[in-house]
DNA sequence: TCTATTTTCGACAATTTTATCGGAAATAGA
DNA sequence: TCTATTTCCGATAAAATTGTCGAAAATAGA
């Protein structure tokens, strides 16, 4: 008889925590502006099923960065130009939560993935991280913004 | 003129340290199994770059999970026998360490993976998720073990 | 049996990530 | 100018991961 003893980690997911919710506040709020909506913090959370303190530093963060405009006051909020909306990749908002290493890293945490001396997990890495790379680089926010406006895909579940 | 702000997290790889170090020790082990060598803990982190208590943690989850051989005392030390390091895979030490929502969870952190009700990103993951399983289930200990031995791989830069 | 060695294990500490709170700053409208 | 609204932001707290310490348990050999 045999059987295995569970004490895995609890996030160890492809994404932080303020990664997903930073995408996926991203996705909403770009829903919104297709209808020229400025979307409030509070309408945001409900929708995403995230924090709400968490998120509103997570898209100032994002908002420093350029992918979101943020206006105060009353009829403020969030809000994504239609030039922002075709021109961000989700790779950029990644690369402001979470950092590039998730594409760019040695998986097995060397100090530098290097092909020349590669750790024993390398060559296995190197094409599925071009390929998570690649599928970030390739989708835009407008298009998982479509993707939730037609009800083909969900934000919470 | 324009720039980018730096916030991001630091931890976000692809593994979680314990599952880095938790592989790199395995695969040290191996090559010594190979030349019938138990080895002491001190040695493995000298080789993989690890703290020692924390890996020696690890390796005692490993040990438990039936991946790997402990003995105490004068001689004693890790080991792997020839069967196991055929046989396992590292899908199975990432499992026991950092479980398997890295390859079946929803990569923005839906409570569940669904195609019937996808969260945006669900399309372009799906692929690269099965690919990681793939290949982390086709890799045996054995065969990452020879790498180091042959010299084509290394465990710390 | 005694000693030296080495894993095991619980408690604890440090660091990082996640999350909350409260008030300042900005804005719109009255 | 005053008020209500909303983002912004620093301080702080909670939780998870990472890491350390010390002593118990097991083992080999003298
Ligand atoms: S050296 Fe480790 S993934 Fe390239
Ligand atoms: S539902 Fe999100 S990855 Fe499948």
């Amino acid at each position: 008889m045999s059987f295995v003893i569970f004490l895995a980690n609890q996030y160890p997911d492809m994404f932080s925590k303020a990664c997903e919710y930073g995408i996926k506040a991203m996705i909403y709020v770009a829903t919104q502006s297709l209808k020229g909506e400025r979307v409030k913090i509070g309408d945001i959370v409900e929708k995403v099923g995230s924090p709400e303190a968490f998120t509103a530093k997570i898209l100032g963060d994002l908002a420093k960065n350029g992918l979101i405009e943020s206006l105060k006051g009353p009829y403020g909020g969030f809000y994504i130009r239609p030039d922002q909306m075709e021109s961000t990749r989700i790779i950029q908002i990644v690369s402001v939560i979470d950092g590039d290493s998730i594409f760019l890293g040695c998986g097995l945490g060397l100090s530098e993935c290097n092909a020349q001396k590669p750790c024993p997990m390398h060559s296995k890495f190197v094409k599925i991280r071009s390929e998570l790379k690649n599928a970030l680089e390739s989708t835009t926010l407008l298009e998982l913004a479509n993707g939730i406006k037609s009800g083909q895909t969900i934000l919470v579940r």
